[in-house]
DNA sequence: GCCAACGTTGGC
DNA sequence: GCCAACGTTGGC
């Protein structure tokens, strides 16, 4: 089991749309890390922080679930698509996306500038200066560190 | 394969 | 809205 956090601009698509829609479709990740990250490594099973990117104030949100191995993203065939990608067929995928479902929200955001500023999560890669990856490994650590700061309980 | 130009991300 | 950081593109 491996942690995860990924980042998505809440006024595109928030945690609390994703407790509305109870599960979605990751769609439109279009950095190359990102992708190898969710076709070859993210597990379904695996817990992701969901953190609100371009917000006020960014940061930890609450917590997700990865629902599925990756498939092909389909809206890179979707010439309508503001993700459409023309290298990329259904024979030949280039993007790829999971599935993640709801778990839970904290009783309030984790802000960037608490994340920073807590000895507990020294080296997170999301307080890193010009860290612009949207999908990134976490430790057990520090997740687990974030949740208890959220009031969630963790396995 | 180098690297300048360009585009995007995302904190502030 | 600004701009630093950094990924991608394309000329050579």
């Amino acid at each position: 089991m491996q942690f995860w956090l990924m980042k998505s601009e809440p006024t595109v698509y928030s945690l609390a749309d994703l407790e509305r829609d109870g599960r979605t479709a990751w769609e439109g990740v279009r950095n190359y890390q990102a992708r190898n990250f969710m076709r070859d490594s993210m597990q379904p099973g695996d817990l992701v922080l969901f953190y609100h990117s371009n917000a006020e104030p960014s940061g930890a949100a609450g917590i997700a679930r990865v629902a599925c191995r990756a498939y092909p993203d389909h809206a890179a065939f979707d010439e309508k698509s503001g993700y459409y990608d023309q290298r990329s067929s259904p024979e030949k995928p280039l993007w790829f996306m999971i599935d993640v479902e709801f778990v839970a929200h904290f009783a309030s955001v984790i802000a960037l500038e608490t994340i920073k500023g807590d000895p507990a999560l020294e080296g997170i890669m999301v307080a890193r200066r010009g860290m612009r990856l949207s999908i990134q490994p976490l430790s057990e650590e520090h997740f687990r560190h974030i949740c208890k700061l959220g009031g969630v309980a963790v396995g």
